[in-house]
DNA sequence: CGGAATGTTGATATGCCTCAACTAAAGTGG
DNA sequence: CCACTTTAGTTGAGGCATATCAACATTCCG
């Protein structure tokens, strides 16, 4: 049986309810192992998927390419996500897939995927909610960056990285490893780099959070949330009665 | 048979292939009409849903209500959409849904829901695939804040609810009613009112667009796509192969 | 017809973007 | 392992855009 795919089960189990022959049915998945090299493309916007990205190690972003060659990153995606199942429906991709620093996933056909759903309803209901809290995530970023202070709105990126990571047991104590640039952030939250450093400045001044070279370390989770309004409700992380 | 359930299959034939007998099985669903006045709120923030939504008439809104009070609208939603399909599987609402002007919905319980589903599965993909293009229209949304100029910000928005309109037979010619006031334009594109105002002039001034008393009117469409950068393909109103 | 909601315009102060110079860290090849 | 190059992060100065506040006009609605 496939470690790979028991990581898949692990991570449909923090907010769905399974039974033993659906998480088994998943363990049945083909798929084949990718390795990216930082800041590598996994699936560019245009392009036609025909497989699903479990991130297995590493982290992976979204992201928008504009006319202009700027970017907008969209989220961030890490250990046992699935990003594009976003895209299974899709012909054709509306957003680019990157790594952040080196990764590893594991590409599963859309065939497969779609053969098991029929097979197994409620595999596919988990997978479903897997895009919904997605979606969740991409209205948040909307909230936070049209409505927040800029301080806050920094806060509440790390603290859904951070509180995302240790509900998948990625966290290592208070710190986890991330390897986002100052540049990505400020292209993630609309500032620009001058701003955005002045801002994490501000945030370390309030001695809630430390960050360098890719280390998220939480000095005051308490302190932190609040400064940034950050109530985890909209990551649904809890099992739902099937 | 209902021809409220049949406006339904007409929304999901602009993205999807279905068979004669899936779409008479959605004809079959129960549900209840409900009417609502101008602002008034279909769910709030923390309810738990039991029934979905489908616009029958008018138009609806998606929105965050922050501490302070402030609102954050996220999207907006017309005749034959579903707007919380986003939230079949998913306990605690995380936003809220209010009507902009007298609205109409259709209310569906969640559990008749999931019995189709599960009888037809590709009944239940192409509401996923529903649920995919919200996701999609929230990550463009990101990117309209996060990286365009007020003009194209706003130009942009009135482009893709002007084009998914006409894409649903909602539109009068180059006319579509829908009463969203400036403040809530403001509290969507994170503008101060006054901004706002005076982007919407400077629209006005390119002669590409005319907006007054909830009447939306494109004097020219190419050279206001052209102004927001608008792009349709995130809205993925194209069928796909079965 | 009167009151409330919505839209419009002007003046002011400031927060942020832009640009630029510099430092520190990481990666590369001899 | 060290010089070199490149990339990432930091800080300062200046000017403009936009939030904020306030006054007013218009439209909507009972």
């Amino acid at each position: 049986m496939s470690d790979t795919m028991a990581a898949l089960n692990r991570k449909l189990l923090e907010h769905s309810r399974l039974t033993a022959a659906d998480l088994r049915a998943v363990t049945t998945l083909n798929y084949t192992i990718r390795a990216l090299d930082p800041n590598e493309d996994l699936i560019r916007q245009g392009d036609d998927p025909s497989v699903s990205a479990l991130v297995v190690s590493g982290m992976l972003a979204r992201y928008h390419l504009l006319p202009s060659g700027k970017r907008q990153y969209i989220s961030y995606h890490m250990e046992g996500d699935m990003p594009d199942s976003q895209a299974l429906f899709i012909e054709k991709m509306d957003h680019a897939v990157c790594a952040i620093g080196s990764a590893r996933v594991a590409l599963i056909p859309h065939v497969q995927l779609l053969k098991l759903f029929e097979a197994r309803p409620f595999v596919g209901f988990a997978i479903w909610r897997e895009t919904l809290i997605d979606a969740a995530i991409f209205r948040e970023a909307i909230t936070n960056n049209g409505a927040r202070t800029k301080v806050a709105r920094l806060g509440h990126l790390l603290c859904e990285l951070f509180y995302r990571a240790k509900a998948s047991g990625l966290t290592d104590g208070e710190t986890f490893y991330m390897p986002i640039s100052l540049v990505q952030f400020g292209e993630t939250l609309g500032m620009s780099i001058a701003t955005l450093n002045r801002t994490l400045q501000s945030l370390r001044k309030s001695r809630t959070v430390e960050l360098q070279r890719g280390t998220l370390h939480i000095r005051d989770w308490e302190r932190l949330a609040k400064i940034s309004q950050f109530d985890p409700a909209y990551l649904h992380l809890k099992k739902a009665p099937r």
